[in-house]
DNA sequence: CAAACATATGAGACGGAAAT
DNA sequence: ATTTCCGTCTCATATGTTTG
């Protein structure tokens, strides 16, 4: 929807996108309103997991917030917060202990849903959540190692001929609203290039893809001495020892 | 993990080739 | 069979902050 109006626009600076989305959706549709991190059940077509109640410092800081952003109104949310809690420290004890007592309520409340949420879960259901909660941890751990592998500067795979010549025309790009349309313009340039370019362009990515390999494995068994095996392809590990295997 | 949300980073789509 | 490499754009998620 946002994304229609961005191309009836024909232009796209992400900060605009940005604001229009908030205008123009309402606060639960926003994802990013943890309320409705839901949409990982939307996905699923699984009936939503209860939501934990908010503690009795976050309904302060819901009560506060509208204050806090007049008195405030170019401090980040995160410093809004720091405020929040230092106002929490001294608040009035009876505001204090009625949101407190109010928390305890919708604990118990919460409780009493969650039980029935997951008696009434079917088992595929339940199997569908805990395949995708799986995925998703796995997702964040390459995420985590992608990150990792960055950071300690792993050599990059070099390109490959027909990328190297993607790279060349993207002086061309401009001629394509479509950015598909100019891979596939490219594409069929690709195929028909004359072979003298084409063999040039492939024996300099085999040249790359030599140097990677080499530089890949000194990085590896750099990687490996000082411990890092993680980011390590399992194929450089030294095989498993008899030792660790018996232990 | 519940809330707020601006801002930063990441991933999917799209092509083909080639390493793993 | 899957992943990676490049480009751009779009949409998704992580980050920063706090308490219970």
């Amino acid at each position: 929807m946002q994304g229609n109006l961005v191309l009836k626009l024909g232009f796209s600076p992400s900060h605009i996108q940005l604001s229009l989305r908030q205008r123009l959706l309402p606060l639960c549709a926003q994802q990013k309103c943890a309320a409705h991190k839901q949409s990982f059940y939307d996905k699923l077509n699984v009936p939503a997991k209860p939501k934990k109640p908010m503690s009795p410092f976050f309904m302060f800081m819901a009560q506060i917030r509208p204050t806090l952003n007049k008195e405030y109104p170019d401090k980040k949310i995160t410093e809004l917060v720091k405020i929040g809690a230092e106002r929490w420290t001294n608040v009035d004890s009876k505001l204090r202990d009625k949101l407190t007592q109010q928390y305890k309520e919708e604990v118990i409340n919460y409780n009493k849903l969650k039980t029935e949420y997951e008696s009434k879960l079917s088992p595929e259901d339940k199997e569908k959540i805990k395949r995708a909660e799986l995925h998703s941890l796995d997702l964040k751990e390459q995420r985590k190692t992608k990150q990792k592998s960055k950071e300690l500067g792993k050599p990059k795979r070099p390109l490959t001929a027909f990328m190297k010549y993607l790279t060349s025309r993207v002086s061309e790009r401009n001629k394509y609203t479509e950015h598909k349309e100019w891979i596939k313009s490219v594409s069929q340039e690709w195929k028909t290039l004359n072979p003298q370019v084409k063999a040039k362009l492939e024996t300099e990515s085999k040249q790359d893809f030599e140097s990677w390999n080499h530089e890949l494995k000194k990085w590896e068994e750099k990687m490996i001495k000082e411990g890092n095996v993680d980011v390590v392809r399992s194929s450089s590990l030294p095989p498993l020892s008899k030792t660790k295997l018996k232990q």
